[in-house]
DNA sequence: GTCTATAATTCGATAGAC
DNA sequence: GTCTATCGAATTATAGAC
Protein backbone atom coordinates (compact mmCIF):
# COMPACT_ATOMS: atom_id res chain seq x y z
CA UNK A 1 0.00 0.00 0.00
CA UNK A 2 2.77 2.17 1.02
CA UNK A 3 4.57 1.40 -2.31
CA UNK A 4 1.61 1.77 -4.19
CA UNK A 5 0.86 5.54 -2.59
CA UNK A 6 4.58 6.11 -3.17
CA UNK A 7 4.87 4.73 -6.93
CA UNK A 8 1.87 7.06 -7.33
CA UNK A 9 3.15 10.08 -6.12
CA UNK A 10 6.64 9.73 -7.62
CA UNK A 11 4.80 9.28 -11.06
CA UNK A 12 2.88 12.59 -10.58
CA UNK A 13 6.63 14.22 -9.32
CA UNK A 14 7.79 13.06 -12.33
CA UNK A 15 4.82 14.67 -14.97
CA UNK A 16 5.33 17.73 -13.25
CA UNK A 17 9.23 18.18 -13.72
CA UNK A 18 8.19 16.76 -17.32
CA UNK A 19 5.37 19.65 -18.10
CA UNK A 20 7.55 22.29 -16.64
CA UNK A 21 10.64 21.59 -18.82
CA UNK A 22 8.69 21.91 -21.53
CA UNK A 23 6.61 25.42 -20.83
CA UNK A 24 9.83 26.42 -19.46
CA UNK A 25 11.53 25.76 -22.69
CA UNK A 26 8.50 27.28 -24.97
CA UNK A 27 7.62 29.91 -22.97
CA UNK A 28 10.58 30.93 -20.76
CA UNK A 29 10.22 31.49 -16.77
CA UNK A 30 8.41 34.56 -16.57
CA UNK A 31 5.48 33.76 -19.08
CA UNK A 32 5.70 29.73 -18.10
CA UNK A 33 2.78 29.70 -15.29
CA UNK A 34 2.44 27.25 -12.47
CA UNK A 35 -1.69 26.55 -13.76
CA UNK A 36 0.27 25.67 -17.12
CA UNK A 37 1.94 22.96 -15.97
CA UNK A 38 -0.41 21.60 -14.07
CA UNK A 39 -2.84 21.38 -16.86
CA UNK A 40 -0.62 19.96 -18.75
CA UNK A 41 0.80 17.22 -16.43
CA UNK A 42 -3.11 16.70 -15.92
CA UNK A 43 -2.95 17.70 -12.07
CA UNK A 44 -3.87 20.33 -9.89
CA UNK A 45 -1.96 23.04 -9.43
CA UNK A 46 -2.02 23.14 -5.88
CA UNK A 47 -0.12 19.78 -5.92
CA UNK A 48 2.79 21.66 -7.51
CA UNK A 49 3.33 23.50 -4.84
CA UNK A 50 2.79 20.49 -2.66
CA UNK A 51 5.49 19.11 -4.42
CA UNK A 52 8.11 21.61 -5.20
CA UNK A 53 7.13 24.33 -2.56
CA UNK A 54 7.58 27.03 -5.14
CA UNK A 55 8.17 28.46 -8.52
CA UNK A 56 11.58 28.73 -8.15
CA UNK A 57 12.24 25.41 -6.94
CA UNK A 58 10.62 24.02 -9.23
CA UNK A 59 12.61 25.71 -11.99
CA UNK A 60 15.89 25.27 -10.39
CA UNK A 61 15.51 21.02 -10.65
CA UNK A 62 13.56 21.54 -14.22
CA UNK A 63 16.82 23.44 -15.01
CA UNK A 64 19.13 21.05 -13.14
CA UNK A 65 20.95 18.81 -15.99
CA UNK A 66 24.42 17.57 -17.17
CA UNK A 67 25.96 18.62 -20.41
CA UNK A 68 27.36 14.94 -20.37
CA UNK A 69 30.09 16.06 -22.37
CA UNK A 70 32.49 12.91 -23.63
CA UNK A 71 35.75 13.54 -22.98
CA UNK A 72 36.31 13.11 -26.60
CA UNK A 73 39.93 11.24 -25.58
CA UNK A 74 39.91 9.11 -28.68
CA UNK A 75 39.03 12.02 -30.93
CA UNK A 76 42.29 13.36 -32.88
CA UNK A 77 43.13 16.94 -31.70
CA UNK A 78 42.50 18.75 -35.24
CA UNK A 79 38.73 16.67 -35.43
CA UNK A 80 37.71 18.39 -31.58
CA UNK A 81 35.84 21.34 -33.74
CA UNK A 82 33.49 18.58 -36.21
CA UNK A 83 33.29 16.40 -33.02
CA UNK A 84 31.95 19.22 -30.35
CA UNK A 85 29.94 21.38 -32.80
CA UNK A 86 28.04 17.67 -33.73
CA UNK A 87 27.62 17.17 -30.34
CA UNK A 88 26.57 20.21 -29.39
CA UNK A 89 23.79 20.29 -32.31
CA UNK A 90 22.67 16.73 -31.30
CA UNK A 91 22.39 17.58 -27.59
CA UNK A 92 20.39 20.79 -28.75
CA UNK A 93 17.77 18.84 -30.73
CA UNK A 94 17.21 15.92 -28.33
CA UNK A 95 17.41 18.00 -24.65
CA UNK A 96 14.77 20.88 -24.38
CA UNK A 97 16.11 21.78 -20.74
CA UNK A 98 18.92 23.68 -22.52
CA UNK A 99 16.14 25.53 -24.54
CA UNK A 100 14.30 26.28 -21.35
CA UNK A 101 17.52 27.85 -19.70
CA UNK A 102 18.70 29.20 -22.60
CA UNK A 103 15.31 31.22 -22.47
CA UNK A 104 15.18 32.04 -18.77
CA UNK A 105 18.70 32.89 -18.78
CA UNK A 106 18.04 36.20 -20.79
CA UNK A 107 15.71 37.56 -18.08
CA UNK A 108 16.56 35.67 -14.99
CA UNK A 109 19.65 35.99 -12.89
CA UNK A 110 19.89 32.87 -11.32
CA UNK A 111 19.58 31.10 -14.77
CA UNK A 112 22.20 33.29 -16.17
CA UNK A 113 24.24 32.20 -13.25
CA UNK A 114 23.77 28.41 -14.27
CA UNK A 115 24.56 28.70 -17.50
CA UNK A 116 28.07 30.33 -16.28
CA UNK A 117 28.54 27.63 -14.12
CA UNK A 118 28.08 25.21 -16.85
CA UNK A 119 30.94 27.49 -19.01
CA UNK A 120 33.29 26.94 -15.93
CA UNK A 121 32.19 23.95 -14.95
CA UNK A 122 31.82 21.38 -17.80
CA UNK A 123 33.57 23.14 -20.86
CA UNK A 124 36.61 24.70 -19.38
CA UNK A 125 37.37 21.78 -17.93
CA UNK A 126 36.71 19.43 -21.16
CA UNK A 127 39.39 21.71 -22.90
CA UNK A 128 41.67 21.32 -20.35
CA UNK A 129 41.38 17.55 -20.56
CA UNK A 130 42.60 17.59 -23.87
CA UNK A 131 45.52 19.86 -23.32
CA UNK A 132 45.04 22.99 -24.01
CA UNK A 133 47.17 25.62 -22.38
CA UNK A 134 45.37 26.37 -19.02
CA UNK A 135 46.05 30.68 -19.64
CA UNK A 136 43.97 30.30 -22.52
CA UNK A 137 41.39 27.86 -22.16
CA UNK A 138 38.72 30.11 -20.26
CA UNK A 139 39.29 32.65 -23.20
CA UNK A 140 38.84 29.12 -26.27
CA UNK A 141 35.87 27.95 -24.29
CA UNK A 142 34.43 31.30 -24.27
CA UNK A 143 34.71 31.61 -28.03
CA UNK A 144 33.46 28.59 -28.80
CA UNK A 145 30.04 29.18 -26.47
CA UNK A 146 29.33 32.96 -28.66
CA UNK A 147 29.35 30.09 -31.85
CA UNK A 148 27.39 27.33 -30.37
CA UNK A 149 24.92 29.51 -28.10
CA UNK A 150 24.62 31.89 -31.33
CA UNK A 151 24.20 28.86 -33.36
CA UNK A 152 21.48 27.45 -31.08
CA UNK A 153 19.62 31.03 -30.48
CA UNK A 154 19.40 31.31 -34.14
CA UNK A 155 17.93 27.85 -34.93
CA UNK A 156 16.24 26.81 -31.85
CA UNK A 157 14.89 30.14 -30.12
CA UNK A 158 14.78 32.89 -32.74
CA UNK A 159 13.64 30.46 -35.68
CA UNK A 160 16.06 32.81 -38.21
CA UNK A 161 15.08 30.83 -41.84
CA UNK A 162 18.35 30.24 -43.04
CA UNK A 163 19.39 29.16 -40.13
CA UNK A 164 16.79 26.48 -39.47
CA UNK A 165 16.57 26.09 -43.50
CA UNK A 166 20.23 24.54 -42.86
CA UNK A 167 20.95 20.47 -42.70
CA UNK A 168 22.61 19.28 -39.82
CA UNK A 169 25.62 18.34 -42.36
CA UNK A 170 25.83 21.77 -43.73
CA UNK A 171 25.55 23.17 -40.48
CA UNK A 172 28.89 21.13 -38.72
CA UNK A 173 31.13 21.56 -42.20
CA UNK A 174 30.39 25.35 -41.67
CA UNK A 175 30.87 25.25 -37.65
CA UNK A 176 33.19 22.76 -37.21
CA UNK A 177 36.12 24.42 -38.53
CA UNK A 178 35.38 27.76 -36.18
CA UNK A 179 35.31 25.92 -33.57
CA UNK A 180 38.34 24.51 -34.40
CA UNK A 181 40.53 27.72 -34.34
CA UNK A 182 39.24 28.77 -31.16
CA UNK A 183 40.12 25.59 -29.42
CA UNK A 184 43.48 25.05 -31.26
CA UNK A 185 44.03 28.30 -33.51
CA UNK A 186 45.80 31.63 -33.75
CA UNK A 187 43.37 34.16 -33.97
CA UNK B 1 2.06 79.07 -24.93
CA UNK B 2 0.96 76.73 -26.94
CA UNK B 3 4.28 76.05 -27.81
CA UNK B 4 5.43 75.88 -24.51
CA UNK B 5 3.01 73.14 -24.10
CA UNK B 6 4.18 71.19 -27.24
CA UNK B 7 7.88 71.24 -26.16
CA UNK B 8 7.25 70.20 -22.41
CA UNK B 9 4.86 67.04 -23.54
CA UNK B 10 7.40 66.13 -26.36
CA UNK B 11 10.09 66.15 -23.66
CA UNK B 12 8.15 64.03 -21.53
CA UNK B 13 7.49 61.41 -24.24
CA UNK B 14 11.24 61.55 -25.23
CA UNK B 15 11.86 60.63 -21.68
CA UNK B 16 9.49 57.68 -21.40
CA UNK B 17 11.07 56.70 -24.62
CA UNK B 18 14.53 56.35 -23.38
CA UNK B 19 13.37 54.96 -20.05
CA UNK B 20 11.80 52.27 -21.61
CA UNK B 21 14.40 51.45 -23.76
CA UNK B 22 16.20 50.99 -20.70
CA UNK B 23 13.82 49.15 -18.96
CA UNK B 24 12.66 46.70 -22.14
CA UNK B 25 16.74 46.77 -22.11
CA UNK B 26 17.71 45.21 -19.00
CA UNK B 27 14.41 43.04 -17.76
CA UNK B 28 12.60 42.06 -20.94
CA UNK B 29 9.20 42.69 -22.44
CA UNK B 30 7.59 41.02 -19.24
CA UNK B 31 9.88 42.24 -16.44
CA UNK B 32 9.54 45.48 -17.92
CA UNK B 33 6.73 47.54 -15.97
CA UNK B 34 4.82 50.82 -17.31
CA UNK B 35 5.09 51.59 -13.59
CA UNK B 36 8.80 51.24 -13.42
CA UNK B 37 9.37 53.09 -16.95
CA UNK B 38 7.12 55.82 -15.46
CA UNK B 39 9.57 56.15 -12.11
CA UNK B 40 12.68 55.76 -14.37
CA UNK B 41 11.09 58.41 -16.18
CA UNK B 42 9.75 61.25 -13.12
CA UNK B 43 6.27 60.75 -14.13
CA UNK B 44 3.05 59.34 -13.84
CA UNK B 45 2.17 55.62 -15.09
CA UNK B 46 -1.02 56.89 -16.63
CA UNK B 47 1.19 59.42 -18.67
CA UNK B 48 2.69 56.39 -20.53
CA UNK B 49 -1.14 55.10 -20.98
CA UNK B 50 -1.92 58.62 -22.10
CA UNK B 51 1.04 59.14 -24.96
CA UNK B 52 1.76 55.55 -26.42
CA UNK B 53 -1.92 53.70 -25.59
CA UNK B 54 -0.55 50.59 -24.24
CA UNK B 55 2.55 49.04 -23.39
CA UNK B 56 3.03 47.00 -26.63
CA UNK B 57 2.62 50.02 -28.76
CA UNK B 58 4.98 51.38 -26.32
CA UNK B 59 8.02 48.38 -27.12
CA UNK B 60 7.34 48.59 -30.42
CA UNK B 61 8.34 52.20 -30.95
CA UNK B 62 10.83 51.77 -28.28
CA UNK B 63 11.96 48.59 -30.56
CA UNK B 64 11.67 50.37 -33.83
CA UNK B 65 15.52 51.29 -35.10
CA UNK B 66 17.70 51.38 -37.87
CA UNK B 67 21.03 48.77 -38.10
CA UNK B 68 22.34 51.61 -39.91
CA UNK B 69 24.52 49.34 -41.67
CA UNK B 70 27.18 51.01 -44.08
CA UNK B 71 27.44 50.24 -47.33
CA UNK B 72 31.11 48.64 -47.14
CA UNK B 73 31.50 49.71 -50.70
CA UNK B 74 35.46 51.12 -50.08
CA UNK B 75 36.42 48.16 -47.75
CA UNK B 76 38.00 45.45 -49.74
CA UNK B 77 36.32 42.32 -49.82
CA UNK B 78 38.76 40.47 -47.95
CA UNK B 79 38.52 42.91 -45.01
CA UNK B 80 34.50 42.80 -44.56
CA UNK B 81 34.45 39.98 -41.95
CA UNK B 82 36.71 42.31 -39.84
CA UNK B 83 34.69 45.97 -41.01
CA UNK B 84 31.75 44.06 -40.20
CA UNK B 85 32.40 42.27 -36.71
CA UNK B 86 34.03 45.96 -35.62
CA UNK B 87 31.22 47.35 -36.51
CA UNK B 88 28.41 45.14 -34.80
CA UNK B 89 30.37 45.46 -31.66
CA UNK B 90 30.18 49.11 -31.54
CA UNK B 91 27.04 49.01 -32.36
CA UNK B 92 26.21 46.99 -29.77
CA UNK B 93 27.39 48.86 -26.90
CA UNK B 94 26.89 52.16 -28.17
CA UNK B 95 22.70 51.50 -28.79
CA UNK B 96 20.84 48.74 -26.07
CA UNK B 97 18.22 48.82 -28.32
CA UNK B 98 19.61 45.74 -29.42
CA UNK B 99 19.65 43.98 -25.83
CA UNK B 100 15.89 45.09 -25.70
CA UNK B 101 15.14 43.49 -28.69
CA UNK B 102 17.45 40.38 -28.15
CA UNK B 103 16.04 40.03 -24.58
CA UNK B 104 12.25 40.98 -25.67
CA UNK B 105 12.30 37.97 -28.65
CA UNK B 106 13.33 35.30 -26.90
CA UNK B 107 10.26 35.09 -24.88
CA UNK B 108 8.19 37.52 -27.34
CA UNK B 109 7.03 36.20 -31.03
CA UNK B 110 6.39 40.39 -32.34
CA UNK B 111 9.88 41.16 -31.35
CA UNK B 112 11.60 37.32 -32.52
CA UNK B 113 9.78 38.59 -36.08
CA UNK B 114 10.96 42.12 -35.97
CA UNK B 115 14.86 40.73 -35.17
CA UNK B 116 14.75 38.23 -38.39
CA UNK B 117 12.68 41.47 -40.45
CA UNK B 118 16.26 42.71 -39.63
CA UNK B 119 18.13 40.01 -41.09
CA UNK B 120 15.82 39.47 -44.67
CA UNK B 121 15.42 43.59 -44.61
CA UNK B 122 19.24 45.07 -43.65
CA UNK B 123 21.71 42.08 -43.53
CA UNK B 124 20.99 40.20 -46.69
CA UNK B 125 20.75 43.55 -48.86
CA UNK B 126 24.03 44.53 -47.29
CA UNK B 127 25.86 41.18 -48.52
CA UNK B 128 23.34 41.26 -51.96
CA UNK B 129 25.67 44.62 -52.99
CA UNK B 130 28.75 43.36 -52.45
CA UNK B 131 28.23 40.89 -55.33
CA UNK B 132 27.96 37.98 -53.12
CA UNK B 133 26.18 34.94 -55.21
CA UNK B 134 22.54 35.56 -54.28
CA UNK B 135 21.58 31.97 -54.00
CA UNK B 136 23.78 31.57 -50.99
CA UNK B 137 23.36 34.90 -49.73
CA UNK B 138 20.99 33.95 -46.96
CA UNK B 139 22.82 31.19 -45.88
CA UNK B 140 25.87 33.06 -45.54
CA UNK B 141 23.83 35.61 -43.35
CA UNK B 142 22.65 33.40 -41.09
CA UNK B 143 25.67 32.12 -40.71
CA UNK B 144 27.05 35.52 -39.90
CA UNK B 145 23.76 35.87 -37.56
CA UNK B 146 24.46 32.93 -35.76
CA UNK B 147 27.96 34.25 -34.86
CA UNK B 148 27.76 38.16 -34.22
CA UNK B 149 24.14 37.08 -31.69
CA UNK B 150 26.53 34.63 -30.17
CA UNK B 151 28.81 36.70 -29.04
CA UNK B 152 26.36 39.67 -28.28
CA UNK B 153 24.37 37.24 -26.16
CA UNK B 154 27.17 36.37 -24.21
CA UNK B 155 29.09 39.62 -23.50
CA UNK B 156 25.92 41.76 -23.32
CA UNK B 157 23.54 39.65 -21.99
CA UNK B 158 24.61 35.86 -20.25
CA UNK B 159 28.15 38.32 -19.47
CA UNK B 160 29.97 35.35 -19.40
CA UNK B 161 32.91 36.22 -17.77
CA UNK B 162 35.83 35.42 -20.03
CA UNK B 163 34.41 36.83 -23.31
CA UNK B 164 33.13 40.10 -21.16
CA UNK B 165 37.04 40.18 -20.27
CA UNK B 166 38.03 39.78 -23.62
CA UNK B 167 38.95 43.55 -25.04
CA UNK B 168 37.59 44.64 -27.93
CA UNK B 169 40.66 44.12 -30.30
CA UNK B 170 41.15 40.43 -29.08
CA UNK B 171 37.56 40.26 -30.09
CA UNK B 172 37.38 41.24 -33.37
CA UNK B 173 40.84 39.27 -34.45
CA UNK B 174 39.32 36.39 -33.17
CA UNK B 175 35.99 36.92 -34.80
CA UNK B 176 36.71 38.69 -37.90
CA UNK B 177 38.27 35.73 -39.78
CA UNK B 178 35.07 33.68 -38.83
CA UNK B 179 32.64 36.40 -40.45
CA UNK B 180 34.82 36.52 -43.62
CA UNK B 181 34.67 32.81 -44.05
CA UNK B 182 30.79 32.45 -43.71
CA UNK B 183 30.55 35.59 -46.45
CA UNK B 184 33.22 34.39 -48.98
CA UNK B 185 34.61 31.32 -48.31
CA UNK B 186 33.76 28.04 -48.25
CA UNK B 187 33.00 25.05 -45.83
C1' DG C 1 -3.03 12.46 -1.68
C1' DT C 2 -6.02 15.47 -4.04
C1' DC C 3 -8.71 19.37 -4.71
C1' DT C 4 -11.62 23.77 -3.56
C1' DA C 5 -11.45 28.24 -2.04
C1' DT C 6 -9.18 32.13 -1.33
C1' DA C 7 -5.53 35.27 0.42
C1' DA C 8 -2.05 38.59 -1.08
C1' DT C 9 0.25 40.79 -4.92
C1' DT C 10 0.98 42.87 -9.06
C1' DC C 11 -0.09 44.28 -13.45
C1' DG C 12 -2.25 46.89 -17.52
C1' DA C 13 -5.72 49.88 -18.35
C1' DT C 14 -9.66 53.30 -17.43
C1' DA C 15 -12.40 57.14 -15.41
C1' DG C 16 -12.54 61.42 -13.91
C1' DA C 17 -11.11 65.42 -10.75
C1' DC C 18 -8.28 69.48 -11.03
C1' DG D 1 -1.63 68.06 -19.17
C1' DT D 2 -1.15 65.80 -14.93
C1' DC D 3 -2.44 62.99 -11.27
C1' DT D 4 -5.51 60.12 -7.87
C1' DA D 5 -8.19 56.31 -7.44
C1' DT D 6 -9.56 52.12 -8.83
C1' DC D 7 -11.16 48.25 -11.81
C1' DG D 8 -10.56 43.62 -13.62
C1' DA D 9 -7.55 40.07 -14.64
C1' DA D 10 -3.80 37.11 -13.67
C1' DT D 11 -0.36 35.36 -10.75
C1' DT D 12 2.00 32.73 -6.72
C1' DA D 13 1.08 30.78 -2.58
C1' DT D 14 -1.65 29.11 1.53
C1' DA D 15 -5.38 26.97 4.42
C1' DG D 16 -8.16 23.48 5.05
C1' DA D 17 -12.05 20.15 3.64
C1' DC D 18 -12.56 15.48 1.97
Amino acid sequence: MTAERTRRSDATRAAILTAARERFARDGYDRATIRAIAADAGIDPAMVMRYYGSKDKLFALAAEFDLALPDFAEVPKDGLGHALVTFAIQRWESDETLAALLRAAVTNEGAAEKMRAIFAGQVVPMILARGIDPAEAATRAGLVGTQLLGVALCRFVLRVPPVVAMTTGELIDWLGPTVQRYLTGEP
